[in-house]
DNA sequence: CATAATACATCGTATCACATAGTATTGTTA
DNA sequence: TAACAATACTATGTGATACGATGTATTATG
């Protein structure tokens, strides 16, 4: 899929893949392969902005002698999810256009 | 709309916008606003694109004494839009994971 | 005569996806 | 047991894109 189409939209596949249950980075890209691949830096850049954004928290926790980060969604992350719904019909609209489909 | 949203659809919206009969910049802005908002910065920049691209060509024009740029789509351009219904194929697989209709 | 509308251009900035590379551990397999 | 795959996270640099701000110049309108 081209790049650009993926912007904006990687974010909320993220914050989708952690919705129901806690997971943590490695977890989150094989849960995504299906849909959308997600390099892990691509991944890892975008934890990082989500838990700026304060739309996760993170947790570390001892996992076999390892640590692993686990990834918990905040109400604003849900919310994202929401927006991202609404936003979703004025891109339909646009496509609409671009088949023709008026 | 949000920006990263926008990413990768404007560039269609402005070939489909010159697809059917050549336009100029400040025509395609109006002819698109009900559809998307572009602001010229914006237009101009994706115009110079698209014609780095050759995906349309561009023809200066004397029109009531100044000079105006028409822009034609090549066949280059028809392609790109084709290429983009494709993509949306994948979109919408990711939207449906997204909405949850699985 | 001022203002809006038309028409195009340039510069700088922020955001985002991603390649590349590095660190470190556990499990497998030849 | 040495090599390698898989797991898990981090850091740096780059290119593409949208867009605000700003500037120029003409025509139409009130």
């Amino acid at each position: 899929m081209d790049t650009q189409l993926r912007k904006g939209i990687l974010d909320v596949c993220v914050l989708m893949a952690i919705k129901n249950e806690d997971s943590y980075g490695y977890k989150i890209i094989k849960d995504l392969s299906d849909v959308i691949k997600i390099s892990e830096s691509t991944l890892y850049t975008i934890l990082k902005r989500l838990e700026e954004g304060e739309m996760l928290i993170v947790r570390s926790t001892e996992y076999e002698g390892r640590i692993r980060k686990y990834y918990h969604i905040t109400q604003v992350g849900i919310q994202r999810i929401e927006e991202f719904k609404k936003e979703w019909g004025e891109i339909k609209k646009v496509y609409a256009f671009i088949t023709g489909d008026k």
